[in-house]
DNA sequence: CATGAATGAGCTTTCATTCAT
DNA sequence: TATGAATGAAAGCTCATTCAT
């Protein structure tokens, strides 16, 4: 059966999340994720090549996810660019706000991948990325959204915006409203693509 | 000669700022970092009690001079607002652009130190954010920036902003026009904050 | 198979023993002990913290098997005071004699591990002298051994001198006659303790 | 002149005691060595050869002083044999109760040092032993001493038991009347030879 | 597939010694 | 001779990965 499997899988991801989470990727030792997923150490190698590999797998689940809800949404046509925009917002802080320890490995980790491993990060990535650059580019296009904003600038400056929140919030959620956080990031956006 | 050719420390800042952009921290090694300073291994540890206390010393640099001259201009009547804000992001914005490595430096391994040591990384950062969000709510007192931005929240979005775009072009810099990136940020950061 | 051997941990002991003896604490290289104990050097550290803990687990092996027996002994009323004394070294000298190696390490190290680390020396050691002590001060009180002599001090000169026997033949034994020499702390021993 | 440079050298000689005392010969770094005796950390290397120099040095010195001594004394026509014992006990008594590092460093280093470097270590040990070895044989054949014990054997005992009083003194002196072991050494000295 | 003991390459750090001044 | 900054070999320890069971 898969089940079975499919929940060790799972429970190494969800394990290693949070190990990474706490330690950072270099600091998280396959020993301990293994321990708090339950399985053998040598088990993980079962599911994955190797260390890398885990991490790579956890980032590809969350763009593989975020990729497909945000392409639904851009083919909707009853709905306008800003609220595509909303819905972007929606998406990323929906998802790491549920999960804090996912948004901490998210924060931390994902540039320093990226970096080192161009070429063998999720395409899923990518591709959210992609959608959101032509959202944008299709607000414009429809005279909503400001024209001289150069959007290849704008997606990371966004991105980095709002990863800059939600790191913020997920190293000391205390010190945060999240409906504020998410309510200022949907303001900020709008301000900066609105003519 | 007693003088100390006060090039070693230096030196040795230098390369590790080229070995840490290239490898990152946990993968710039000691040994690297000695060869590409053109100094001994063992030399590295006279001027610096270990590794971290190196990549300390860089971002303590880096904060202590942005926060100087960010101070200066706080202090300066003649200016409005909104140049206080530019000012901001033209120092962040002249410093990484002048030294790559340093962007990328910047852009991986910050987030992950102040993670990992918070009371250890340097006081300079902390006090530089300040004076951005006392600039921010001098401009809102002032009644030229908009009262209903959270300062706590745009200042993350603001530095999590500009810290994506700088990172963006350190890693691919051809695909970048830096005065392109500047022009867009200031535009982008007085969207944020205007009325 | 879950039935570990047994044997490694014992065969890192026994190297440890060896190869302290021949070249010191500081001189055994752990890498050494591994090669010789046939175990890979990260092993080593699977039976052991790190390598103090190997010398005190060396000693603490001896002294829990020394106090051990003679605790027996002091508890038999069917020996003599003298005769407990011979036993004590009786138990000393067959566990060196037995182990020229042990006895090397004895000699040489045991004194500055004290120094060294006087609280996380094995307690059986000061179980041992203790028992000792009770030994001489109950053939004092029986009239048997000499009431002049300082308990305190007779421990330290009887442990002193036998420890510079058992070393003197360890490091050259072909020179000693190991029966003479036994026949000889005895022999003084008594002289030392005796009305 | 002689004077200046004979100055550093036992400065050198009485900073080495010290710290070696305090902290072994591995843990005695040179440089504190240096910095002790008031002379750079180079210096040290135009007087002694290199750090094992330093302490055979200083083991020369102590066995030089004692065997010229106990050379006298064993000439001495007008002393009997148990007098020329008490002087050997005496001298080595009444150097290292002057110096207590001193006696650390005899009860911690001499052995050890001798097992490493059994030719290099100074012949005046070896001197000193044997003029005892010798007051010991004249005095058995002057029919006070008792011929059934071997010199050669009593020898490393007697050593042996006035280390370990000594050792125990110079670790807790103030758990140890001087007078009293003393006195305790010269009487079990004599009850272990005397007929 | 599951296990976890075993592996060993590779790293940071120390410190006796050197040598240009 | 005196200095002390510079050297670099060497060692303890870690931990991702393997593999016999």
């Amino acid at each position: 059966m898969r089940v079975r499997e499919g929940n060790k899988e799972k429970a190494i991801i969800e394990a290693a999340i949070k190990v990474i989470a706490e330690n950072g990727y270099y600091g998280a030792k396959i020993h301990k994720i293994a321990e708090l997923a339950g399985v053998a150490t040598g088990s993980i190698y079962s599911y994955y090549e190797n260390k890398l590999q885990i991490i790579f797998a956890i980032f590809d689940n969350v763009w593989k996810e975020l990729a497909g809800k945000l392409e639904l949404v851009e083919q909707d046509e009853s709905m306008s660019s800003s609220q595509k925009l909303e819905s972007l917002i929606d998406f990323v802080f929906d998802l790491f706000t549920e999960n804090q320890d996912l948004a901490l490995v998210f924060a931390h980790e994902q540039n320093v991948l990226i970096r080192d491993y161009p070429d063998k990060f999720t395409p899923y990535f990518e591709k959210f990325i992609q959608i959101g650059q032509n959202i944008i580019s299709q607000g414009i296009a429809a005279g909503v959204f400001n024209p001289s904003v150069n959007v290849f600038i704008l997606r990371k400056y966004l991105m980095g915006g709002i990863s800059g929140c939600i790191q913020a919030w997920a190293i000391d959620p205390a010190s945060y409203s999240l409906a504020e956080i998410r309510d200022q990031l949907k303001l900020l956006a709008h301000k900066g693509v609105n003519l």
